[in-house]
DNA sequence: GAGTGGTCTAGACCACCTT
DNA sequence: AGGTGGTCTAGACCACTCG
């Protein structure tokens, strides 16, 4: 490998040059391949790669033969479902504004779990600890998260990162770096305790994601239930066609 | 290029492969990229592709110096997310089983329409076919589908296809290739009309899925609303950090 | 035919894990 | 050190679109 690319920062470069006009013509056309390449000095393999996270955003696409077009503006009031991100962009902005305001934590045996891994089979014995968040956007309430972590596998949790981000305190301590995340989205009802800290009906109806996060090298770390405040939760996907 | 390799069907050769026990040790690991290379008469890029897509289909995991494995089974009761997926093997499958109970269409003007596209500005008087299907899946009421599809695009829909795959016809006929698809998922009430089919009670959640199909010239063909049953609609999604 | 995006080969080198 | 996955270069060729 010639040199490391950094791929993200181009594509920062990209996004903030198209912002300001300089990239793109009257038609929201992008400059062809070729000139991206030299523009930024990358091969076609990388500026590809580039420009594949940018589809994945929802913020261009490309017609075969034609050329490569900014997108009219999204709704950017909603969550992306980025395959391929690492604590993307938007996470970070979502984190800043995302505020525990209760949290739990207890350490119980795996058989006393209100629920388990799908894909997980624990002994009774193992030891879980057993979190629960309630969690606000912009100060207001957003959703409520039961979560189990193995605790042979983490043994302890300090309030801060209760408070904080649990993901960014495990991408931190070097042994517990997240490889990918399961995540089963679903709907259903609001269970009593988060309507409560949502102001709403025990009987309105709340976006549940039900994921499980394993460590890089395959092992189950956590499983969690997430109620979703049915009013201010959007999930934006793209879905590309070939 | 030197020969197009097909990774469709190097997919499925692995998948097969893999089930009948010939490409996986003890631990369920792969043979190595090299192995595989040799194995397929493919190149690392191609390979890496193929794997690529199994990994976000769940299928397999990568741990960086060590190996590839084979994932214990995911629930497969649900619908996988796959951003890059061309009419997947797990929407024919979907396909098959998933009928029309009830379509109704007409032609009405934009200023009609119950809701529009977020993105797109219509003129009062532009046409679009509205289009409401209920729909199940193994012979359950599965969802409700409220379409609308800009008449200057398309101007016919067969009675046939209404009772089918719109898709697959949309993607037969040349003239109007699907590129890519925005979906906005959330949770809402459902509606009276889509509660009544699925003997669900008016105040029942329902997961509502919002999109807005684009040809792959860019061009907005069809915006949605499609109400999925509570109770039997899962969406799978796998994220990758790194 | 000229120009655009899309895919692939061949080969190099990097980053990580195990021993 | 040696093997594994991960990223990149350089260059070729294919597939599509439009005048």
């Amino acid at each position: 490998m010639a040199e490391k690319v950094d791929l993200d920062s181009i594509v920062k470069r990209m996004i903030s040059e198209i912002q300001s006009g300089e990239l793109v013509d009257d038609n929201l056309k992008l400059p062809s391949e070729p000139l991206l390449m030299k523009h930024y000095q990358i091969t076609h393999y990388a500026l590809r790669q580039a420009l594949k996270q940018m589809n994945l955003m929802g913020y261009v696409y490309q017609v075969h033969g034609v050329g490569t077009f900014v997108r009219h503006q999204q709704t950017r009031d909603s969550i992306a479902i980025e395959h391929e991100t690492g604590l993307s962009e938007k996470m970070r902005r979502i984190g800043i504004n995302l505020t525990t305001k209760t949290a739990s934590q207890r350490v119980i045996k795996a058989s006393e779990a209100d629920f388990l891994s799908k894909t997980y089979h624990f002994k009774d014995d193992d030891e879980l600890i057993d979190i629960k968040r309630y969690r606000c956007l912009d100060g207001k309430p957003y959703l409520m998260e039961h979560s189990y972590y193995r605790k042979s596998l983490i043994d302890n949790i300090p309030m801060k990162a209760l408070y904080g981000s649990l993901f960014e305190y495990f991408e931190e301590s070097r042994k517990t770096q997240i490889g990918f995340i399961d995540e089963i989205i679903m709907s259903t009802f609001l269970p009593q305790d988060a309507a409560e800290f949502m102001n709403l009906s025990v009987n309105s109806p709340s976006l549940l994601i039900n994921d499980e996060s394993y460590l890089s090298n395959g092992e189950l770390l956590a499983f969690s239930k997430q109620y979703y405040n049915y009013e201010n939760t959007k999930i934006f996907v793209v879905k590309k066609i070939h």
